[in-house]
DNA sequence: CCCGAAATCATACGAACGGATGACGACAGC
DNA sequence: GCTGTCGTCATCCGTTCGTATGATTTCGGG
């Protein structure tokens, strides 16, 4: 905490030729002590806000908070959920195919079919995952096993 | 942002207790300016801190999400893995949010930056990476155990 | 004190994606 | 025959992504 001590003694040092330059204008005997005391705490709530947010600024902290473990074989499909989402077996082999990072345009040349076909396959995926993003739509099968 | 607001009120409102209380006491007919300045920017510096800190530490919380974990260890980061490919702290970060179906605008509005920034992280992540997708970078991610 | 790493931000452009809509054929079931 | 479901294809439009390029700032090490 090298660093921390130095800080300190700018801080000191800012303080000390703030002050003494108040004393060399005598500003002092003009106005109440009050609004010394203000434009001070002014000026060092801002300095200590600055440096507070400085040393913690970079900080990433971590929290996982675990909820389920469904199971730990090498994968069951869970065909109930299929069925009540309505997902057809063309939607969840796309979807398979989605969850290895394809495009649109590689998944219709794998499946020879054309890139706006399964554009409109996983619109109604999506909407009936009701997510709006591949990676959200990959991040739920997985959990509700609907994908290994 | 209303608790700002609300903040900086309370530390006015004891800045001017705390003037109050000096005239009250009189001190300052016994002791020399400086010294009650050096008080005052001592105590606002820490006031700064702290709230400084408060801030910061509520930003932080905010990006805590629950997330479902299939199943295997609580997770251990591969560390290794993360120097070879030279990723850093802040494009690992974002690694993580891209792996929760967050876009580049979200991920910006989340960590504080702009989503330029954000596309400049995921870029230079891609690239260490091998990848050309946010679905390919999750995948390799996974199995390269970087995140869970 | 200079240099490199890291983080930040901006701008621009083509590609990919997401949503909405319409259409057509096949096939099953009533 | 009519209807509903499924798969197929297309077009349009706005958004997001990926890439490239350049710039600035901060920080630590040589």
């Amino acid at each position: 905490m090298a660093r921390r001590a130095i800080l300190y003694g700018l801080v000191g040092g800012v303080l000390i030729a703030f002050l003494k330059f108040i004393e060399y204008k005598h500003f002092v005997h003009e106005y109440p002590t009050e609004l010394y005391g203000g434009l001070v705490a002014i000026l060092f709530t801002a300095i200590g806000i600055y440096f507070g947010l400085k040393w913690t600024r970079s900080r990433e902290v971590v929290i996982v908070k675990e909820v389920l473990v469904p199971a730990g074989g090498p994968f069951v499909l869970n065909a109930e959920k299929l069925k009540e989402l309505g997902i057809t077996q063309r939607e969840h082999e796309i979807l398979g195919l989605i969850a290895q990072g394809l495009s649109s345009r590689e998944i219709g040349e794998k499946l020879f079919v054309a890139e706006s076909t399964v554009k409109t396959h996983s619109a109604r995926l999506f909407d009936k995952m009701s997510v709006n993003r591949r990676v959200n739509a990959v991040q739920k099968a997985k959990d509700l096993g609907l994908i290994p």
